[in-house]
Formats: C-alpha cells, sequence, structure tokens
DNA sequence: TGTACATCAGTGAACGCGCGTTCACTGATGTAC
DNA sequence: TGTACATCAGTGAACGCGCGTTCACTGATGTAC
C-alpha cells in the first residue's frame, strides 16, 4: 500500500494513457484545422467515435485540455529551439543565436495554429494557469544563456557602441527578468535581449499572421533570406557581426 | 435624375445613417468586451433594442461587420500615428519615430481588443479582403517617410556602422516594399526600417498579449520606461542617436 | 395639395446548426479474500 | 483458483444555451403625377 517507484500497469492503466493520448492528438489535429476557437469536445469525441461525454473520463473541460495543448506547445517549441541550439558550438554565440532564431521560425510555420495558440490573441475568456510559465520560459532561458556566454567570451569593449545610456526606470523596470539572469550580465545587455527576443517574435508572427503580404515575397526561399537577413541585424544589436 | 453632388437628405436617410453608426458602436463596444470571436449579429441587435433581422437591413452579414472594423481599426490607429508625429518638428527624425510608436503603443493599450483584431491571429474563416489592405498602409507610410527623410537629411556616413551587407536575396525578397518607397532610401535602411517596423509591433503585441508578465514589471510607468528604451534602442539600429 | 403607388424598416417565427456539461445507467475490468 | 465487490469506461438522453440567416408580413415614409 506504500508509494511504489512503478505503479502496478494494469490493462486499465494502458488503455487510459493511449486514449488519452488519442485525444489530445485529435484535439491538435482540430487545433491545426480550425484554430482555437473552432477546437470542441464534441468534434473531438465524434472524431474519435466517441461519444462525447465519454471525453469527460479523460479530459476534465474544454479548457483544461486548451492548457494542455498550450503547455505543449511551449514545450514543443522550446525543445525545437534547445536542439537547435545545442548543435552549435558553445563559443560560436552569433551562430546559437541564429539557429534558435531559425528554429523558432521553422516550429512556427510547421505548426501555424498551435504558434497562434500561444504567441496570437489570447484566448477569450481563458487565463492560462500559472503550470504554463515553466515551459514558456524555455525559449528565453536559451536566449539568457547566450547572453551570459556572450559576457563571458567578448571584452566588450566593442560592443555596446551603439547602445544609450540606460535609464533607471528601464533598469527597474526590467528587475524581474534580472531574477532569472546571471549577474554578469549587465543591465544594458540585458535590455538589448529583450529587445531581441519581442524583436524574433515579432518577425515570425508578422509573416505567419500576413502582415507582410505586399512586403516581403512570398516565396519561401526569399523569407527566409528575409528572416535570416533581419536576424543579423538583431545580432548586430547584441554587438555580434557577421 | 443625374447625378447630384448632394443627394437629398430625407429623414429615413438620416435614420438611416444614425442607425448604421449605433450599429458600428455597438458593436465596437462588444469587440472590446468579449472579443471577436464573441461577436454576434444577435448580441448587437439586442443591445440596441432591435429584433436580430432587422439588423440585416443595415450589415449584409457578420462578416462583413467584421471587416468594417478591421477597417476602422486600421485607420484609427493609422490616425493616431500621423497625428503624433505630425506635431514633431520634421527636421527630427528620431523624434517622429519616438512619436510614432508612443502611440502605436498608446493606441493598443486604449484598444486592446480592437488591436487584436487586427495584429492577433486572423480570424478563422474570415479571409481579408483587399479593401483592408489601404488602411493597414497607414502606420508602415508614416515609417517610409521617416526613412526618406533619414537620408535626405543625413550625410550618411555614420549610419549602417554595424550594418551587415544585404544579400541579393534579401534586395530580391523586399521588391515589393521597394514599390512604396522612394527610391532614394538604400535596400540596406529599407531593410532596417522593416526591422525596426516589426520590432515596434512585437514589443506591443508581447505586452498586449501577457508575454511580459515576469519579465518586465507590470507597473505603466515602467513599463512606459521600458518601451521607450526599447524604441531607442530600434532608433539606433536605424542611426539615429539619442 | 391630394392621391396612388413604390420603397424601405422593422417584426416575429422558423430552420438548422453546434456547443459544454450532467446524469443515471450498463457492462467490462481489477482487487481482496 | 474462484467468488464477491469495487472501480471505472463508455452509452444515450437530456438541459439549456447561442448562433447566422431567411422569409412572409405590417406599417410607415418617400415619390410622381
Amino acid at each position: 500500500m506504500a508509494a511504489m517507484t512503478t505503479p502496478p500497469r494494469t490493462a486499465r492503466d494502458i488503455a487510459r494513457a493511449e486514449i488519452t493520448a488519442r485525444i489530445l492528438d485529435t484535439a491538435r489535429a482540430h487545433l491545426a484545422e480550425h484554430g482555437a476557437a473552432g477546437l470542441s469536445l464534441r468534434a473531438v469525441a465524434r472524431d474519435l467515435g466517441m461519444v462525447s461525454s465519454a471525453v469527460y473520463r479523460y479530459v476534465p473541460s474544454r479548457d483544461d485540455l486548451l492548457t494542455r495543448l498550450i503547455t505543449e506547445a511551449f514545450d514543443a517549441l522550446g525543445e525545437a529551439a534547445e536542439r537547435a541550439e545545442a548543435r552549435v558550438a558553445r563559443e560560436d554565440v552569433q551562430g546559437r543565436w541564429r539557429a534558435t532564431c531559425r528554429a523558432v521560425r521553422k516550429w512556427a510555420l510547421a505548426h501555424p495554429h498551435e504558434y497562434a495558440l500561444v504567441y496570437g490573441t489570447p484566448v477569450p475568456g481563458y487565463e492560462a494557469p500559472e503550470a504554463t510559465t515553466g515551459p514558456a520560459w524555455r525559449v528565453p532561458r536559451v536566449l539568457i544563456r547566450q547572453l551570459a556566454d556572450l559576457v563571458a567570451t567578448e571584452p566588450g569593449s566593442e560592443r555596446r557602441l551603439f547602445t544609450p545610456p540606460v535609464p533607471p526606470a528601464a533598469r527597474r523596470a526590467v528587475r524581474p527578468l534580472r531574477a532569472e539572469t546571471p549577474a554578469t550580465v549587465p543591465d544594458d545587455l540585458l535590455l538589448t535581449g529583450v529587445l531581441a527576443w519581442t524583436g524574433l517574435f515579432g518577425l515570425v508572427s508578422f509573416e505567419l499572421f500576413g502582415h507582410l503580404h505586399g512586403v516581403v515575397d512570398e516565396r519561401p526561399s526569399l523569407r527566409q533570406a528575409f528572416f535570416d537577413t533581419e536576424v543579423d541585424r538583431l545580432a548586430g544589436l547584441l554587438g555580434l557581426s557577421a
């Protein structure tokens, strides 16, 4: 009766895990096809050949299902970024930044609705529980590590040439992030890092949400070239030169 | 029977204009309260004390109503930006950039759902008709003018110091925008301009959609200070120094 | 100025749809002795 | 190994809701002669 490290996996347990996974898969597919607003438990049940009320054995509510999908999306994006970045040599901070950015964009283009679920308009009436904040930090954490490595490797004289002095209020503003960042990273660089971060997602969101229509050629190779160029410019902001 | 410059404004015409305006006002209010997905013709009708079918005398469909609201939002934001920018001396390009950014953010914070309607997740199943593209260009046009004035006033030697050379593919990518931009603005600066543009909206969207939660202090004055600082950094990218 | 007709706003009922969630029930699977 | 009970998955019906849109109709407003 005491806690066991390996709980007994009965046939029921296995079936339960299997069907829960199927529900999530189907929900993800529906999300990809109809968007977050069009995600319904009934439709998911229908696709699985279940009666709608049966889903409630696995998922307590539609909001809970949304929360799981949001968490999953953050995790999937974070993992994509982490893996891509890990393939680049530690010393090559610029390369790591590029790899991170490309991974984010690639994942977003491959999973547009999941990206929108997380970085688009907040779902109306839905309040993100704290559980989603952990996975949300995965990409930022990758970037923070890059900032830290940047100060560690470079002497840091050339950088910040164009950076205006940081007003005290801006330092105070960024204090919550400070708590998550190594002390070696100066406020100056931290603020630039946030700008690079928001800039990256600004680029990806604009592309995905159609705001580059009529601005940047739609051909994928040119979109990629445009993105890469802008990413390098953001790198320049961080003092990384090509 | 020929075309008249002033068509006869009968009582019916006046009433029609009045009630159409009321429908749009109510729709805007509903949008602000429940978001785009929660906007319904029936609810609007109810609020106005009409029967739901009566609205169809004024608005052909829900999608059409959405289109009008989108157009309106682009126009309102564009006008806010234009007015703010116009208050700054022509020679002060940095000041104009700052004023534009602040106006965009201010409008977005004052009209979060209208902003989300336009810059958030595209409404599912809704395809923006070409009619909305005109107003969508108002903010970009303001920025393009700033770029043009930048090359006109400055000798342009100091700028672009950190800017990596522009790959040919990136030049080609940005050709649609080229068509809307004075020839005096080099591709180099144009690409930086696009980055500043996406960067601005990236900042605003992240703030509005809650992604700065736990990153930047929530107090309005600090949020403002943060924003201003980042906007100046983007200005630095354009070669504008504080 | 008055009458006859055309236009239009608004009504009320209806069609057909989908949704989230609850609940009493059945039958299968798991557990304890 | 077998039996008695507890747990759980899935069913089917129902509640109560809101939506977009159409349609035949009424009564008021506008127009032409």
